[in-house]
Formats: C-alpha cells, sequence, structure tokens
DNA sequence: CGCTTCTTTCAGAAATTTGTGAAGTTAAGG
DNA sequence: CCTTAACTTCACAAATTTCTGAAAGAAGCG
C-alpha cells in the first residue's frame, strides 16, 4: 500500500492534490514554494505541520520553507505556533484563511486608491482622465465597502453551516 | 510649459502618474509592461490611444505593446478597436473595466474549486483534511454567489451616481 | 553556561521571465 | 497585384527571481 509521511493515508493521492491545487495557485499569482506549502498543510491531517515534515513531504531545502512560511504568515494564509518546550515551530492553517487573506487585500485597495486619488487632483477633477479615474476610484471605494458587508455575512453563513 | 503628446496636457504629470500607478499594479502581480499601458490608457484624454503613442508615451517597443495589449485585452482590461479603413488599432479603456475584470475572475474560481472537489474526493469526505477543503470549497462557492449580487448593486450604485 | 537542535540569513548558481530587434504576416490603397 | 503600413511572432540577450548549501543566529536543556 502506498502510505508514509501522511501517518497512514495514502501519500500518492495527497501529493497529487498538493501539486495540482498548488498548480492553480501559481497560475493566479502565489509564488510557487508558497503555493506549494499551502497546498501541503491544508490537504494534512492535522492542519498543522512542522518544517521538517514540509521539507520532506515536498523535497525541498529548509531555506525554501522558511521562505514560504515567512510569505504566507505576512499575507495571513498560516500561523506560526511554537510547540512548547521545543525549538520546533509548527505552521497552521485556519478554516478562515481565506477570509483573513481577503480582508488583508483591503491593503492594496488603499494604495491604489491614494495613487488614483494623486492622479485625479494632479490631473484635474475635470479633465476627461480626471473624471475617469474618479469613477474608478468610486468603484474600489465601493467594492471596499461591499467587502467588509459580505465577510460579515460569511461569518454568519458559516456558522449556521459549519457550526462555530 | 511642460506639455507634448498629451495634446495640451502636462506630460510630466501624466507621466508621473502612469509610473506610480503602474508600480502599485506590479505589486499587486500584473505583468510590468501590461500595467505601464493600462495606466497610460486610464489617464488619457479619450482614453483611447494607438501602439505607435503607447510606444512613444512609454519608450517600449511595438512587441512590447503589443504583448501587454494581448495580455490586457484577455482580461478584459482594455478593448481592441479598429479605425475603419486604416491598419491601425485602438486600444481603449472603458469605465468599467474593473467591472469586467473581476467579473472574469470567476473562471479562476471554478478552477480553483474543481482542484478542492477532486482533493476532497480523494482524500475522503469524512477526514479531517477533507472536511477543510469542503469548508474551503464553501467559502468559494459562497464568494462566487456574492460577488454576482455585488456587481449587480454597483451598476445600480453608478447609474445613480454618475448617469448610465 | 555551553551543547545541541532548529530556524533564518546570505551569496551564488540555475532557471525563468522580460523586452528587444528583426523577420514574418496581414490587409489597405493605389 | 504590388506596395506599403501596421501588428505579431520568434530567437536571443539581459535582468530578475528562485532555490540551495553553508554559515550564523536563537533557544531549550542539561
Amino acid at each position: 500500500m502506498t502510505e508514509a509521511a501522511g501517518g497512514g493515508r495514502d501519500a500518492e493521492a495527497v501529493s497529487k492534490f498538493v501539486e495540482s491545487f498548488a498548480a492553480q495557485l501559481v497560475e493566479a499569482g502565489m509564488q510557487r514554494m508558497a503555493a506549494r506549502v499551502f497546498a501541503a498543510l491544508l490537504s494534512s491531517d492535522k492542519g498543522v505541520m512542522t518544517s521538517a515534515e514540509l521539507g520532506e513531504q515536498l523535497q525541498i531545502s529548509p531555506a525554501a520553507v522558511s521562505g514560504a512560511v515567512r510569505y504566507l504568515a505576512q499575507t495571513h494564509m498560516v500561523s506560526r505556533e511554537r510547540e512548547p518546550g521545543s525549538r520546533r515551530e509548527r505552521y497552521r492553517v485556519h478554516g478562515d484563511q481565506w477570509y483573513e487573506a481577503l480582508t488583508n487585500r483591503e491593503a492594496v485597495l488603499k494604495r491604489w486608491e491614494a495613487a488614483l486619488r494623486e492622479g485625479v487632483s494632479s490631473l484635474g477633477a475635470d479633465t476627461p482622465a480626471g473624471r475617469r479615474m474618479a469613477e474608478t476610484l468610486a468603484f474600489f471605494e465601493f467594492i471596499e465597502r461591499e467587502v467588509a458587508a459580505m465577510m460579515e455575512r460569511w461569518r454568519a453563513h458559516r456558522e449556521e453551516r459549519f457550526g462555530k
């Protein structure tokens, strides 16, 4: 039977999922190693893995794990935790990592909006280009408000469906 | 006075906006040339430019313009039009290019969902990992529905604010 | 305190991506 | 049809990014 690292699970099936899901994430712009690490965590039994386990399963160096995890932690896709009384660190995916990640896109939007405001005022709000940029700006502001409301609804929906 | 290609506008102010907005788009994952071309169009007087004008303003080769425009057209950020009776092509931004672009992210979501479904069924819906993936899948499905509704609201909001 | 184990940082090799010039293709206009 | 203007494709050079091994840096444990 094909089972190993996962602890009694079909290692090949896991690997197949990891690589195919990671590929989709990469195509959408995520760094390759970050995508693979994230997918591995998502499909792990406990949703928690150590650096060594990740390196082993994905066949990558500790340095690569470190880089991937740093990125994932910054974007709130995984959290790091210290096993009490050990130098080992563990990385965990939550059920609501995407919720978190989406919420943090807000910072990106804010910067876009700032650049657009600058553009509107430097080109003139009464010019055709200025008006076009103002409308784009309005769209982003709208989205920002809506996404906040949407996340609120997701929380409700989730509790109802999966229980808190 | 600093004015030129734009046709009576402050070329330096335009260029400054183009580069700073493009930089933000690049940071969020867009290809550099595509970002610059898009920003140039957004800040152009008529919202329309020819390949030659773009190359001139951004100081890039026709090949680079071609590549950037291909990407932007695929993602529905700009549309191409043929000047009637001419070999010249013109590229245009609409007021609702982001609306379009966001709508087309749906395709990406669909692929992610497919990969997750595959994962759930190959690892087993009754395993911890399977349940985690199923919840992620539910989140995406929720987002997909919500985004559609949100875009509907944007159309209403937009008409009210800017007039159709 | 010092040993040991784990993680991070760093410099460089390898791979990938990006942009260009030049040739190729398409289509308008004589 | 042939010419010519415009866009696209292709091969390559340059720049950037990515991953690794090795060294340096923390932190538990004796």
